[in-house]
DNA sequence: GTCTATAGCCAGATAGAC
DNA sequence: GTCTATCTGGCTATAGAC
């Protein structure tokens, strides 16, 4: 009984505190506000994570793993590079339309270079580059690839995805387009990205 | 007398705001931090600037006054395609090498969504892709480039040119990089950018 | 486990002497 | 214009009743 109390108002807390600190950071979010997010008491808070640090850690973490893991497809699967680059485009933009704040929210905090958010990464086995260099390597030196850095290629990957959810309101000014037309852009981006990157690399 | 005096201590507030500012956003700046990086008494951000918020909106102005002419290259030179993304990608990298807090900040701050941000902004006569947008149609109708939408275009553009700076921390732990490899890396992208976007559009 | 009340602190802002 | 001192409010956190 007092377990299934504990359970649900501790989620309904995570819930809460995930939807205001990613829209808001660390800075911005007010333990109140997440209180009253959830439905519950400010002091409520405390009792089940005694501190916003700690609170925002458990935040911060579960999002974390979250994102995490889905780069695995691109460094560690056994699928050929084209194929790597279509599914994990695909997947990460369909994943992301579904929890825009996301990639903005991991972002930002780590550029806050608070010890322990760099720790708690450092610490949760963070996927390797080391398999997806060889790749590269392999197919740039028997003619597959153009030559190219699996560093840039990486980061390239990474950029074209990620990046218009990061800059999605100045996008929207620049373009000139509603948030309907905006979204429609983002979608045709599940397979143009792919495209994109094909292209600049095939011999 | 007066007047120099006014003009060089508003400046030394001006120059230390942009520092915190852009470290620490407007929710993590402290008005005490600025008045310490600038070497005066805080009273004196109030007596120049009347409010934090004022201050800080001194300093995204000059911010992004900085940044949006930059897209002109891209949007309204009379250059071809080619020639814009290569000189934009150089001009840009290297002006963000010595500003390298900047587009963070920018992104950052339009994404909290204050009104007065996206007021700013509007009013700023901002940087249109019609230009933009002809010129693309023109060179896929004649054959010249691969079919693809301006939008896209230009989002990629934006992505493969910002998107290191903004996730550099995130990058540095996958990639596995020194902070000295990956100012290399950073270097290497005033070509190497320009180089993969050509390669992708070009027939 | 959940609430009310409040402690304690720190931030932005102002008053007023010089 | 520049300083010291201080007000005021809001925030995190805790004490204590139920």
């Amino acid at each position: 009984m007092n377990k299934r109390k504990t359970n649900t108002t501790e989620a309904s807390i995570l819930k809460a505190a995930k939807t205001i600190f990613l829209h808001k950071g660390m800075d911005g979010a007010r333990m109140q506000e997440i209180a009253d997010e959830a439905g519950i008491n400010k002091s409520m808070l405390h009792y089940y994570f005694r501190s916003k640090e700690l609170l925002f850690k458990a935040v911060f973490m579960e999002a974390f793993s979250t994102l995490a893991p889905q780069l695995n497809e691109i460094l560690n699967a056994d699928s050929s590079i084209c194929d790597k680059i279509k599914g994990f485009s695909h997947n990460y933009i369909t994943f992301v339309i579904a929890h825009p704040y996301l990639p903005n929210f991991i972002l930002q905090e780590m550029n806050r270079n608070n010890e322990f958010v760099n720790d708690l990464i450092s610490k949760n086995h963070f996927p390797s580059i080391k398999k997806f260099k060889l790749q590269v390597k392999e197919k740039v030196a028997d003619g597959t690839l153009r030559p190219i850095k699996a560093e840039h290629l990486f980061i390239n990957i990474m950029a074209l995805n990620i990046f218009p959810f990061v800059a999605s309101p100045l996008l929207k000014k620049v373009l000139d387009t509603s948030d309907t037309q905006f979204k429609n852009l983002i979608e045709e981006r599940k397979t143009e990205v792919a495209e994109f990157i094909i292209n600049a690399i095939k011999v």
